[in-house]
RNA sequence: GUGAGUGUAGCUCAACGGUUAGAGCAUCGGACUGUGGAUCCGAAGGUUGGGGGUUCGAUUCCCCUCACUCACCCCA
């Protein structure tokens, strides 16, 4: 229910409570904790890769996507937040991160720094799509750019790099996809192929297929059509019309996959969505996933920061869906200990409250709420907190200066001052 | 954008077209006023997603709409 509800004579119009947006989805506690995990295990991986992190705002004119994601291209024709801003300036909620990370480059000169040009970043994108499974409006990816290495090495070590995130965060089973898409010398006759061989099994395709045939034959690889992905495996393979030097760069990959272990499976028929690719693309699926199987997808674009308007420098990346990827992962919360305080009266309130802060000074998780509450309600909420120790102030521990501190795994109790009770949690 | 399925309490689910829409879990209170998990008792919680129609009567049947879910498409 998104609309107020209407006044009706009588009746009493409540306005309908707030929801999020359709595709959009709030984080919660007990949820969140796997975000972080696998935020710091993205971190720590990708750092050891010398890769350093750089964060663009989350919008951009929009000029931007049209002229770096395509302007051809799905993402940019319907899916895009678009909207004019008070000065008249078309902007849009970032649909995918690379082009403003080309963008950040050339702004800030960093070609000429002698930095390694190795970047990530995480953080929400927005797609107007339908929502579905693995499918959001709002989403998450994690995104890394390589710029300025020509050599097919390096795709194949960031392909090395996403494994190694992808173990440690547990996921298992997943196949590696890698093609060539060739470059701007060698595609428009491959594509001048495609539309012919389409053109003799027109009839046997799909409407959607036919009119891709026309305007991007390379899209018909992605149909899912049974019927048209068995007429589309006999079409001519981009192997057959990439140029010479794709050609070596796409020997290159596959060998430098090979020194790293990797496996993979050429698949001719990978063919990203977005318009910028150029030599290597690859993926990253889990049949565990459901239609939205792709982890993470990426590859090189040669001429993106050229086009720009920039230095004519190569880049090469990936993103990968977070969602996706936690839903498949395997991460467990890190293990918390909680002290409870349990207060009683005013004064041992007020104690409570000085003795949470010296704990929590020293590095304990503390919680004091401050609701009364008699002893049995104490331990009770503590225990249904799963707190690992309850801490009691009353007036007898006040009296003597020296207060219980009782092991709610063991239900032993000590007994004594502040600092000794300390050094009773940092033993335990 | 296209198609299908599902909407009942915070959660998981009941209720042949027929009394006041129920249960378990969760919440709150009590038994129990300085020591947890258990048990028992009780309370609160619902315009049955919203609107319209059929009917003596609609949670139930029909239509519209919204939301969620899944698939197509696209992609992360």
């Amino acid at each position: 229910m998104t609309a107020i509800k209407p006044e009706r004579p009588g009746a009493k119009a409540e306005p309908a409570p707030p929801q999020a947006i359709k595709g959009t989805h709030d984080i919660l506690p007990g949820e969140v904790e796997k975000w972080q995990a696998l935020e710091r295990l993205a971190r720590e991986t990708f750092e050891l890769y010398r890769f350093r992190e750089l964060r663009a705002p989350v919008f951009e004119p929009t000029e931007l996507f049209e002229k770096g994601t395509g302007a051809t291209s799905d993402v940019v024709t319907k899916e895009m937040y678009t909207f004019t801003d008070r000065g008249g300036r078309s902007l849009t909620l970032r649909p995918e991160y690379t082009p403003s990370v080309v963008r950040a480059i050339i702004e800030h000169r960093l070609d000429l720094e002698g930095a390694p040009m190795r970047y990530y970043f995480m953080g929400p994108m927005f797609r107007y799509d339908k929502p579905q499974k693995g499918r959001y409006r709002q989403f998450h990816q994690i995104d890394i750019e390589v710029f300025g290495e020509k050599d097919a090495a390096v795709d194949a070590e960031i392909v090395d790099m996403a494994h190694a995130l992808l173990g440690k965060l547990g996921v298992t089973g997943t196949e590696t996809l890698v093609n060539s898409v060739g470059c701007r010398a060698c595609r428009p006759p491959y594509s001048a192929a495609l539309r012919e061989a389409a053109g003799k099994r027109l009839a046997d395709l799909c409407p959607d297929c036919r009119r891709k045939a026309e305007a991007n034959p390379l899209r018909i690889f992605d149909c899912k059509i049974e019927a048209c992905r068995e007429i589309a495996a006999a079409f001519p393979s981009i192997q057959d019309f990439i140029c010479r030097e794709c050609r070596e760069h796409f020997g290159e990959l596959l060998a430098s996959l090979d020194v790293l272990g990797i496996p993979y499976r050429v698949e001719p028929r990978l063919v990203r969505g977005l318009d910028y690719y150029t030599k290597t693309t690859f993926e990253i699926v889990s049949p565990a996933l459901g239609a939205q199987n792709s982890l993470l997808g990426g590859g090189r674009y040669d001429d993106m920061m050229k086009d720009f308007g920039g230095p004519d420098i190569c880049g090469t990346g990936f993103a990968m869906g977070i969602e996706r990827v936690l839903s498949v992962a395997d991460l467990r919360a890190p293990a918390r200990r909680l002290l409870y305080v349990a207060h009683l009266g005013r004064a041992g309130r007020e104690a409570g409250l000085a003795l949470a802060r010296f704990f929590r000074g020293s590095g304990v998780e503390c919680l004091m709420e401050f609701k009364d509450r008699g002893m049995k309600a104490h331990f009770g909420r503590a225990n249904k907190l799963g707190a690992d120790w309850v801490l009691i102030v009353g007036e007898d521990e006040m009296a003597k200066g020296r207060f219980g501190l009782k092991a709610m795994a063991t239900g032993r109790q000590a007994d004594g001052t502040r600092e000794e009770l300390l050094a009773v949690i940092r033993e335990s």
